[in-house]
Parts: structure tokens; C-alpha cells; sequence
RNA sequence: GGCGGCGUAGCCAAGCGGCUAAGGCACUGGUCUGCAAAACCAUGAUUCAGCGGUUCAAAUCCGCUCGCCGCCUCCA
């Protein structure tokens, strides 16, 4: 296996090597429950899924961990907001995360922690902070000591000396260090509390990973995944608690990816420019969206918009028309009639995985990968336009046999997974709701029409066809007889 | 201010030192058609924001300039 990863400690594309050869282990930061997903969470989810989807299409067992923030500041505001437990409202939103993702196609991960079923844990983990002189407590609170971890800042390329010359840092009395970070906070009256060495409190936000990873895959593991926007301070904080306590290499290989936009502008809830999964998932089918997001490579930064939408639709219907034809192409041929497919042609479908595979190889170059995927539905459609009535049985196996290498390629970014007649025909009568005729009205226009044409009055047979048109129909007239399609809008 | 990223045809997007600068959408032309539509096929950048430099060779490396974005506060 040689996966190039763009590896965010180092700032550079490295070869991907697993500490165990053939088991990849994967920590990646999941929701902070309270609140439905955006597309943003969308793309997490489905690159990452893509990314354990590759490596185990490679021959590896991936261990794929992702965590659920369970308790934190937000969750609490929430919780009291709605005069709900903050226990109930993440739990609601947990379920609700589930539906997402089930109605998107995302594959479980091995194991998905939450925060408050690991406070022992975490307990554990500051203790020894505290032993090692990386963390004191103070009023209730426990903080990493920042000046005590000669690599702070080795994550996100920052050092205290500029960090500290920003003036956007809060002053708390409590701390040594102005950028020293909680990692136990006393808990306020009403607040969800958990017993420890320190008072009655609750964990800071970053201890969970460091505690649950380290607990699910050990002190030092393959890759650790999140959005950019995780870098600093999240993962850094992470990187110190961990490497503070184990005097180990925390994590060999980081992962982040870009951000959704829309209009340029990042998607997110304080902006108040984000738009639901569900919202999303209404108007377009779980592959379009999976098309959308996997038409730019995952670091790139990727604008939604309705046009680009629609291009994606436009997209996967050509990948989909392209199967459902060659699906659809009678079986009986000759056993010993001469190919049609020239060389070029044959060694261009012959050689689509490894094209697959050297784009994936890349950093995960799914946007290159879709590129060989349309490359195929080219050549594909070209010989499938010449074939004889009769084809030779070597083309139509060399065909059939694209098309399910195509199909398996295709799956690792979960696209091309359904029938493609059955998704063809779904979509057709999704559509036909939207307009204001039944398909048994339009197959008698139909019939109209033919007769019309076949007495050569070509006035009355536009006339319908124009009618047809206005109900957003269009007609197709082929050798087989004449067919529909509702017109995009 | 510090750190990171981006700027490739009308739009989206690959490309990471050297084969003809992938691919998608749109446009245009062709096949088909009674005419259309759909489908299919074909077609577009002597050039990669600008200016310098390194190199036999640069969209790709280095420097500067301009423009855009993200992080530095909760955030996928």
C-alpha cells in the first residue's frame, strides 16, 4: 500500500504507513450533540467514511473510532433553554444524528464513545497530568500548564510568544498562563456535576479524546481526523494532555478537511448561514449530495449552491444512464464474432481501477477519481452505440465487466449503489409529483399524438408536444416508440 | 499582527519539475428526427492572478506584489 496523506503536523504529503501492518486505527472527533447536522457535519462524515471505505477496499481492518460530546457549555445553554436534561437533549439529537447518517449511507464506526461514559477516564488521565507537573488544579478547576510542554504549538504551527501577544485572551485569575487550558471545570449550581479528586465538576472539551482514544486504541496511534477548524485549539490541546501523560507520540498522521461555504463565506451556526441535512436531503437524493461533496478533494474548501447542485445531479444521472443502457443490453451474442472495441478503447476500461486506485492513492483525490469514472462512461457509451444487434460475447463481457468494476469503485464513495434502472425510474416519478399530470394523462396525449403523426398532421402533434411542455414534460421520440422525461428546471 | 490555505477556460475542478494542461456543467457544431427534444459524438486554455528568479525544462520550486478565504473565541 503507498497512500500519500497530506499530514497536517508536518505540513506535508507523506507515504502512509500503520503502525501494525493491515489494521488502520483511526480516531476522528465527531458532533458536540445539540442541535441538528449541517452539511458542513455532512462532509465529515462522508470523508472519513470514504477515507475507511479505501483503506479496507485496500485489504486493511480499519478500528474506526468517533466520539459524541455529550456535555459541554452549548449543551447546557441548550438543555436550559428548552427546559430539558442536558442527558435528554443529547441523547434526542444523537438520534437524530443517526437518522442523518443512515439516510446518507454512512457506515457505522467500530465504536462511537460518549463523553460522559468516560469521566473515570478522564479522571485518570488529569491525575497523572497533575503527578507529571503538566497540570495544577486551582479553585475547583484543573488546568494544563502550557510552559510545562516543551511542543505546544507544534500542531497548528503557532508559538506562546505570538499566541500571547494576541490580545483576544480571556483573563482568569486561576490560571499561571494566560493560554493554560481546563481540563476539569468546577461545576455552578444546576450544572450536570460528576464527583472528583478536585470538587464536584465536569471535563473540558478536549481530555474526552485524549482519554478515549487512548483507551480504544492506545497511546500512540495511526490517525487522528476533524474539520480545519479543529486544529487550534482542540487538537493541539489534545496533542499536549496526551503526549504530556504518556511521554508518547500521541498521533503519526492528521487528517483534516476544508470547509463547506456557501456564497464564500464559512457555513456555521453563528452565522446562521447553515443548511440542514435534512433540509438538503428533501429536494436531492443522498448520492447527489455524495457526488457534491466528493467532486472537490476533501482539504479544498466547497461552495454550495443550488447550481452546483444541479450539476451534480446532472453528473450522477450520466453516470447512472450510462449503467442502466449497458444493464439493459439483451444478452444473447455471438460466442466467436469479431470484437468491435479497438485496443485504445480496451485498455482504457482495462486499466480504470489502477487510474481509480493511483487518484485515491493521492491524498484521496475523489474529484480525479470521478474524472476516471466519466472517462469510462465515454468509451463505455461509444462502443455501446456501435454494437451489432447481435453483439460478440467478448464485448458484451468486457462491458458488463466495466460497468461492475465502475459500480464496486464507485461504492467506496458510496455513489452508483442503487439499481440504476430503479434509480432512473424513482427519480423520474419524484419528479412527476411536482407537476400537475399523471403519467396515465401523458401516455394518452401520447397516443393522441401518434396517431397525429402517423397521419402526417404535424400541427396538432407539436400542438401537443407544446402542451406537454408546458407542464414541464418533455417527449422523446426514438425507434422504440416515444418516451418522457419531466425537464429540469 | 501571527499561522495556514487558495487564485487553472463562462462556471466547477484535476494537475505536486518533463508524455497532447484530466473530468463535469454550460455553450456551439454534428448524428438522429417530419421539425424538435432527449441521448450520443465532437469542439474550447500556446496557457495556468501579476512580476522577477532557480533549472536543459515550471501551472508545478524560490522571492515579491495584488486579490480571496480560514484559524488565532464555541465550531465539521
Amino acid at each position: 500500500m503507498s497512500v500519500k496523506i497530506y499530514n497536517t503536523l508536518t505540513r506535508k504529503k507523506e507515504t502512509f504507513q500503520p503502525l501494525e501492518a493491515g489494521h488502520i486505527k483511526l480516531y476522528v472527533c465527531g458532533i458536540t450533540s445539540y442541535d441538528y447536522c449541517h452539511i458542513g457535519h455532512a462532509r465529515s462524515a462522508l470523508a472519513f467514511d470514504m477515507i475507511v471505505r479505501y483503506f479496507r477496499y485496500l485489504g486493511n481492518k480499519v478500528t474506526y473510532i468517533r466520539n459524541f460530546t455529550d456535555i459541554d457549555d452549548k449543551i447546557i445553554v441548550r438543555a436550559n433553554e428548552q427546559n430539558t436534561t442536558t442527558e435528554e437533549l443529547a441523547n434526542r439529537f444523537i438520534d437524530e444524528f443517526y437518522v442523518d447518517m443512515d439516510q446518507l449511507g454512512v457506515d457505522r464506526p467500530t465504536l462511537e464513545p460518549k463523553a460522559t461514559e468516560h469521566i473515570q477516564e478522564m479522571i485518570d488521565l488529569i491525575s497523572e497530568l497533575i503527578e507529571k507537573n503538566m497540570a495544577y488544579p486551582a479553585g475547583g478547576d484543573v488546568y494544563y500548564s502550557v510552559n510545562n510542554f516543551a511542543d505546544y504549538g507544534k500542531l497548528s504551527g503557532r508559538n506562546l510568544e505570538d499566541m500571547q501577544a494576541g490580545a483576544r485572551i480571556r483573563i482568569n485569575d486561576n490560571k499561571n498562563n494566560p493560554m493554560d487550558f481546563v481540563l476539569w471545570k468546577a461545576s455552578k449550581p444546576g450544572e450536570p456535576s460528576w464527583e472528583s479528586p478536585w470538587g464536584p465538576g465536569r471535563p473540558g472539551w478536549h481530555i474526552e479524546c485524549s482519554a478515549m482514544s487512548r483507551k480504544y486504541l492506545g497511546d500512540t496511534f495511526d490517525i487522528h481526523g476533524g474539520g480545519q477548524d479543529l486544529i487550534f485549539p482542540h487538537h493541539e490541546n489534545e496533542l499536549a494532555q496526551s503526549e504530556g501523560a504518556n511521554s508518547k507520540p500521541f498521533v503519526n498522521m492528521w487528517i483534516h478537511h476544508g470547509f463547506v461555504t456557501i456564497r464564500d463565506e464559512k457555513m456555521s451556526k453563528s452565522l446562521g448561514n447553515f443548511l440542514t441535512i435534512r433540509d438538503i436531503l428533501k429536494h436531492y437524493h443522498p448520492e447527489v449530495l455524495r457526488f457534491f461533496i466528493f467532486s472537490t478533494q476533501y482539504r479544498n474548501p466547497l461552495d454550495f449552491s443550488e447550481k452546483a447542485m444541479q450539476d451534480a445531479m446532472a453528473g450522477l444521472d450520466r453516470l447512472y444512464e450510462c449503467v442502466a443502457a449497458i444493464e439493459s443490453l439483451p444478452t444473447d451474442c455471438v460466442a466467436d464474432a469479431p470484437s468491435i472495441v479497438t485496443d485504445k478503447d480496451r485498455k482504457k476500461l482495462e486499466s480504470m481501477e489502477d487510474r481509480f486506485q493511483k487518484a485515491m492513492d493521492n491524498d484521496f483525490n475523489t474529484a480525479k477519481a470521478q474524472g476516471v469514472f466519466f472517462e469510462t462512461v465515454k468509451v463505455l457509451n461509444k462502443i455501446q452505440r456501435q454494437l451489432p444487434g447481435k453483439p460478440a460475447r467478448e464485448d458484451y463481457e468486457l462491458l458488463s465487466q466495466s460497468v461492475s468494476t465502475m459500480k464496486k469503485l464507485a461504492s467506496i464513495m458510496g455513489i452508483l449503489t442503487e439499481n440504476a434502472a430503479d434509480y432512473l425510474q424513482a427519480k423520474k416519478t419524484d419528479m412527476l409529483a411536482d407537476t400537475n399530470i399523471t403519467e396515465e394523462e401523458i401516455q394518452d396525449f401520447i397516443r393522441k399524438r401518434n396517431q397525429a403523426r402517423q397521419d402526417k398532421d404535424w400541427a396538432t402533434s407539436d400542438a401537443i408536444r407544446d402542451k406537454l411542455l408546458d407542464l414541464n414534460i418533455e417527449l422523446k421520440d426514438g425507434p422504440e416508440g416515444t418516451g418522457w422525461t419531466v425537464k429540469r428546471s
